[in-house]
DNA sequence: GTCTAGAGGTTGATG
DNA sequence: CATCAACGTCTAGAC
């Protein structure tokens, strides 16, 4: 189930484009266009070779020939209008929440494909701050020795807790999970402190940045604060790989040849 | 200057990919394949039907069916490799820094198309924090009437004060300019509201949030500090599209046919 | 529907 | 090269 176009008209191209888009159908045009955005923000992108690609849920991506990002895009799109227009092709795709257009005017193209692609298995992702929060909850110590988790994502005034423990010494200890740490992650986990010194204003409190790794600003604006930081490595986060690689039989593992140190 | 070949056999497009990948070529691949990486985290993606997109500056993106977003991707790529194994092509793109792989194992492709794609045109992009600074700067009085700009930019120790002011009453102003303020935007103001009190102990200081919108919640929390909101729209902060339209005399003008309020 | 927090965020500026 | 802030961020989950 595949459609090429090479060097189509642009009347071609219209009704191509009519009859597969919005329909799950992947739809990619490429050729010369130039691009117009209205949202949010504005953007215009003057005539240059581009590819445009409608996705089966009318997501749809411009990519120009570099970059990782599509210059101009629209993660889905409510409604479609294709017509020619002064000798250009013209495709709108609008969404209503937030009101946003983007309009694509080709002058020419060179390749219409269409296809239709099965795929109903999910990425699963390794890594992430839930992963520690995780391992953090399956064995405390690894952020010390003696520490017992009392509620998991606490609510207070300033926002959730990630962690909310307490020590060896029965210190309430504020933990924050972060994977990139900055400065705002300090000033969030002062905040946390200071409302958890307002609930349990007798007890001794202390706050616990917990992160794979952090600058030494942040670490010394921790401890301007009298917070502290606790590195935790990735390897002691994430699962093993036996249930990460199911059903992977038929691919390479991860293993030696990727963990070039 | 294109190529296309459709349900080749898996040696056809490892000697195309060979050709034209590291080289200024825009190098589609649709067909099914199974995906791994890793680096920051790990991610695993069964076999499914996707297109490989390799850029002429040697990005990488696999797209499924659905999606704005890619399933993976690599922004820039240091070292391809590309060979047959097991009746799998396999494609591996590595980076450095930081350190990640993509490996994408294609069982079967339906189209192979390759491409050069010209376009040194600029993006250009109206409505960022930046066009928010540069409309209070023309014309204060869009924050409020009688706003004095006495500083941008001014440095404190905790970070940089978008823009200093002064007002009616000769009390000195903070001014937090955000797209999207959260309640870390209100902590920072906060923060730079202590160090500017500091700094003038003799005066009376305002802080003042500047954005296109805020939640209720953060709005109260600014209240909670004696901090306040001053909703800027977009309309006034964009500039006029007379010198956004320029050179763009063949396409049709932003104007009533978008603005459907 | 709005709002909040996280992302393999990515990207560009800055020291 | 690291650090930081902004993004048309996007996206998923909670309310």
């Amino acid at each position: 189930m595949e459609e090429i176009f090479t060097d189509p008209t642009l009347e071609t191209v219209r009704d191509v484009l009519k009859e597969y888009m919005s329909r799950p159908f992947v739809v990619q045009v490429s050729g010369g266009c130039s691009v117009n955005y209205q949202g949010r923000a504005k953007s215009k992108l003057d005539s240059g070779e581009r590819l445009l690609i409608v996705k089966q849920d009318n997501a749809v991506l411009i990519h120009g020939p570099e970059n990782y990002q599509p210059k101009n895009w629209q993660p889905q799109t409510d409604e479609f209008d294709v017509f020619i227009e002064s000798g250009q092709l013209v495709v709108v795709s609008r969404r209503f929440n937030p009101k946003e257009v983007v309009e694509v005017r080709f002058e020419d193209v060179e390749l219409v494909f269409v296809t239709r692609l099965v795929d109903d298995r999910d990425l699963v992702v390794r890594g992430h701050e839930v992963d520690i929060h995780e391992a953090i909850e399956r064995d405390p110590a690894i952020v010390e020795e003696g520490l017992k988790i009392v509620e998991r994502e606490k609510k207070t005034d300033a926002g959730f807790i990630d962690v909310f423990a307490s020590d060896e010494e029965g210190r309430l200890v504020v933990i924050e999970v972060k994977r990139n740490p900055n400065h705002n992650s300090v000033l969030q986990l002062g905040r946390y402190v200071k409302e958890i010194e307002e609930e349990f204003p007798s007890r001794e409190i202390r706050g616990v940045l917990v992160a794979p790794k952090a600058s030494e600003s942040v670490v010394s604006y921790l401890e301007d604060r009298d917070l502290s930081f606790c590195e935790v490595s990735m390897e002691e986060v994430i699962p093993s790989y036996e249930k990460f690689r199911q059903n992977q039989s038929n691919l390479v593992q991860f293993g030696p040849d990727y963990s070039a140190d």
